[in-house]
DNA sequence: CTTGGCACTCGAAATGCGCGAGTGCTACCG
DNA sequence: CGGTAGCACTCGCGCATTTCGAGTGCCAAG
């Protein structure tokens, strides 16, 4: 029913709609590609092409758009791999130069795969909860104040300020610290976290109420909501392509909400590098019909973290696809370095 | 020549054109405003406040609206003090609740701002320059490498990954970090840090390039363009207002970029509390054209900071002076406390 | 100085029309 | 039976034309 001829219509439909951005006909397909066949039978194949749900006339008299289902079929079993172009790749690269710090290096990374993909890019900074605990510092700032300031594996660094209900004094704060870098130098910080409860029996009673206070504070870490960030660049490649969308206000609104957007990172693909698609309304989220989301996972070891582009559902899957998976691969060899 | 009338009739203009968006015709200002006069007496105003460039049409037999030069002389001159509703107070208030650590502060004070004005809001970072130093922390990862963590007085975290040409070992790391906080526990850290170039004579010569390399690392933060950080909210109010600017996408872009707007945004306002207006093409920036932008400076003592929205040039300036003053206000107390 | 009256202007919305891209169908061919 | 050529048909798009009305500027009178 849909064999070998029917295939390459619908990958000539998705290449050319999403070069052009208008319903394409029969002639025009067979001219622009090699068919060997003439527009009437093109029509035949597309009246099929119809019936099985992949493409879609927006009118009558119109040419045809992919629905869909007609770039999910694409995606997963028409697509050719399309390698970098050189240009890419040294762009990419420049990345690996550079400040060391997370920050910085997110920052470029996202703006990289915003320029490179021509969509709105997003990546969620590494999880504390799966991430290890590099090193915890402990600094006094004032008698009833201290800063708690959480390194973890991936260079990430969190801080909290914490009221104390009694000074701790420099010997305690020591003593504190050291404990709790030993304490959480196992596995990750959610797991770590959980076996703090006792700590503060080592501690005289004066000061127990502080150093619970501390443990709460660093326990409340990795549950918190604010733990997860998500960056974004290229919002304004959402603008180029607002025609795309019913409402591209509302998207764009999805976008700065972050929490769905966080969700629907966080569902998608689970394994380091591999690379998942989301098309139209795959995506149930509310505010984002008619986007598709291009995600993978990234981190040293398991992905502990992904990153994506954000495009209309007319978007170049190959290409996005390809600049996904690199940044993401990049990102891990770094933060594994 | 510009008499007691001519500018209510001004005031007017500009009162209902933010409101409604559309030129205002004389008939329409007697109805909604007590003007008590007729018509064709506004029309005579109207001639006298067009040629003295205050107002334009925007095409024959359409009403009026008000250029730059009459927005800048509403909000110099007869714009009324709008004080915060309950409401705005209270959404205002429940800032102060919440983890005290600058980036989840700055980060609901952003989104805040932007939900109060329905404006795009643009926070800067306390910025490290100026600010003073609190604490700096020496952490030794591996042999060759350290994290340096730095720790400012409006509670902004700043981290290096430095590689040292030989390990320090824990005691000299320790000494280190010592006159390190010694040294820079003056004024602010760009003063500071010029008086670290001998401090490598009073270490083992064999560590002495490692000592240098972490001195290096200190005084290129608050030299490098990477220490300015800005977060904005609300960008979707942009798309609402799409309607009011030539290319709104260009305006995207370059709020986007950062760069122009941090330049703007230090250009203006000096003084912690004092709210500064720039109006249209006083802003004179490429792809800011129809622009304003209302922003104040912000933090502990004198503006360390700055904040502020960005909306068209048709903007409600009574209220987003209000609120931006207020958050202003707001910010620099929590960060004092 | 203000006001009512009036002719005039010009953009926005409505209307009508022709073009052409694209389709589906049918008859025909290898 | 799949492919092809021809053909009538549909329907959105672009364009010119028209109408409508809001708003102005000016003038003469109060």
């Amino acid at each position: 029913m849909l064999d070998e001829r029917r295939m390459a219509v619908l990958r000539a439909i998705v290449e050319d709609y999403v070069a052009t951005g208008e319903p394409v006909g029969s002639r025009g397909l067979v001219e622009r590609h090699q068919l060997s066949v003439s527009p009437a039978t093109i029509r035949n194949d597309m009246a099929v092409l119809e019936e099985s749900g992949l493409i879609a006339q927006p009118h009558t008299s119109a040419g045809r758009v992919p629905t869909d289902a007609g770039y999910r079929l694409f995606v997963d079993q028409l697509a050719t791999v399309k390698p970098l172009s050189s240009a890419e790749r040294r762009a990419i690269q420049t990345l690996l130069d550079g400040p060391l710090n997370l920050d910085s290096i997110v920052d470029r990374a996202v703006r990289a795969l915003a320029q490179l993909t021509r969509q709105v890019a997003v990546i969620q900074y590494p999880s504390l909860r799966t991430t290890r605990v590099r090193h915890i510092e402990l600094v006094e700032l004032s008698p009833a104040r201290c800063l708690l300031v959480l390194i973890t594996d991936a260079g990430r660094v969190e801080q909290r300020i914490i009221e104390l209900p009694a000074a701790l004094g420099p010997e305690t704060t020591a003593v504190l610290r050291a404990k709790l870098n030993e304490a959480t130098a196992g596995p990750s910080l959610e797991e770590a976290v959980a076996d703090l409860d006792n700590l503060w029996q080592g501690f005289a009673p004066a000061v127990r109420p502080s150093v619970q206070a501390v443990v709460d504070a660093l326990k409340e870490i990795p549950r918190s909501g604010y733990q997860e960030r998500l960056v974004l660049a290229g919002t304004s490649n959402l603008a180029r392509a607002s025609a795309d969308f019913p409402s591209f206000m509302s998207v764009l609104e999805a976008i700065e909400e972050q929490v769905v957007l966080l969700k629907l990172l966080t569902d998608m693909s689970a394994d380091s590098g591999k690379v998942a698609v989301r098309i139209g309304h795959e995506t149930t989220q509310a505010g984002l019909e008619g986007v598709s989301l291009v995600a993978a996972g990234y981190g040293p070891g398991p992905a502990q973290a992904h990153l994506g582009v954000l495009g209309p559902t007319r978007m170049d899957y190959p290409g996005s696809i390809a600049v996904v998976r690199a940044i993401a691969r990049y990102l891990s060899r770094i933060l594994a370095g």
